[in-house]
DNA sequence: ATTCATCATAGCTCATTGGCTATATAAAAA
DNA sequence: TTTTTATATAGCCAATGAGCTATGATGAAT
């Protein structure tokens, strides 16, 4: 799998509100079962369902079964991608107004 | 405007692999022409302008005419929300792995 | 054994959106 | 002035996706 795909599945993971919202609850709040999610997500519970499957498979959330209730928690380590790719932007805008050639060329066309 | 607003539309409009990748040459490369973004973008010219104009309603890109042609290049600090977002999901991470840090040390006394 | 509680899956619908072609706009060239 | 070039806009279509209800699967409780 290539880094871009993962990239492309964090952005498009968390470009969803209702999605982002449930991931920073848990952030926020730590472990949380599907019931505890539902009470205050706004949608209903399959829909929550629905998002948790779609976190975990990015990698931003692991569940945990335990009887016959299935606890998710946030698994900050995923958002490196993302962390990576901003600062590789930053590093080409950086690395372009240092570089006095590149400057000189865009003067230049 | 809200944060969050901002956040959704900066993770909506990077969620495209197509407008990313526009973005993404802009960081590199530096200022470029619609006609030169089209040529290597694999989509049509209408198609480059469009997600240019989505670009720039985010404030990613800024665009300057010259002539008939419209040159566009990257705005990097427009990514800042997108960097304190994860910055503050980290920071919850953090905190709450410092309270259960403090209780087992409680507990241990 | 039966019922209840919790979560996941299936199937549907509607809105959004990314792609296209055709055309409008506007500047430069002929 | 007419034509060509560069970009933007309009309008269409097909695919995606987020929501819903209904139901399946499974563990706990009665």
């Amino acid at each position: 799998m290539l880094m871009s795909d993962t990239q492309d599945a964090l952005f498009k993971t968390l470009a969803d509100p209702t999605r982002r919202a449930l991931f920073e609850r848990l952030c926020r709040e730590g472990e949380k079962t599907v019931g505890a999610l539902t009470a205050r997500a706004g949608v209903s519970q399959p829909v929550v369902s629905k998002h948790l499957g779609i976190l975990k498979q990015a990698g931003l959330v692991r569940d945990r079964h335990e009887g016959r209730q299935t606890h998710y928690s946030a698994q900050l380590g995923a958002l490196a991608p993302l962390v990576d790719w901003t600062s590789e932007m930053a590093g080409f805008w950086q690395s372009r107004f240092n570089d006095l050639e590149d400057l000189l060329k865009r003067m230049d066309q």
